[in-house]
DNA sequence: TTGATCTATCGGGATATAAAGATATAATAA
DNA sequence: TTATTATATCTTTATATCCCGATAGATCAA
């Protein structure tokens, strides 16, 4: 838990839609042959096409929201899969609350 | 309530300890003249001098928590003091809890 | 009024982040 | 094998943030 790196991940408007997204992943994105989104995630290329910006930017947000802890990565053949964990978002609501 | 500016408020170190710094104000900061720093809050030239910075930066840093909702201000004669906005942080706390 | 003190604002150089295109890697398909 | 697809990484330009010194306002003391 690295409040300042999670803070910095937080510190942009794609950022925080591409978390928002993935609260409903079905509603916001079209299906996938892969997998369940809910279970393995989001590919990285529907969630480049709703945020409208290029791939290296979008897979560059996924990486520093991962590294702050918020996403999970599965990674199956050529696709990459990111979804919420939701466990880190438990831990950051906690350290606001008591900690902050 | 603008979760973007708060995470970009939240964003820098210093201003992280400034927040922490005036959870218990009289633990960090020493006896000042003006009033009772819990009720009236901490003047700046204090919290300068705790975070080691130029009188500037310190300025600069109290005003970007105070624009995100964070901080409060109480100006009396030439002083300015700052305290916590402790009603903002309960909802910002709900915000991450709920919507993120 | 003059001078001192406290805080805010301005301007600038250094560093970090934003966002793109180009390229690399790795897996699949033909 | 070669071509294609999905994703990651590299490089670059533009913009934003960091943090300072200098300066400006505003208040208080003499």
């Amino acid at each position: 838990m690295d409040p300042l790196l999670i803070f910095k991940a937080l510190s942009n408007e794609t950022r925080l839609q591409i978390l928002d997204w993935l609260k409903e992943p079905e509603k916001h994105f079209p299906p996938q042959e892969g997998g369940d989104c809910r279970k393995i995630g989001v590919c990285v290329s529907h969630i480049q096409e709703k945020a409208g910006l290029s791939q290296s930017t979008v897979s560059q947000y996924l990486l520093t929201l991962q590294r702050a802890g918020l996403l999970e990565v599965y990674r199956y053949g050529q696709w990459t899969y990111y979804k919420r964990n939701e466990q880190k978002l438990k831990e950051l609501a906690a350290f606001i609350q008591h900690d902050l």
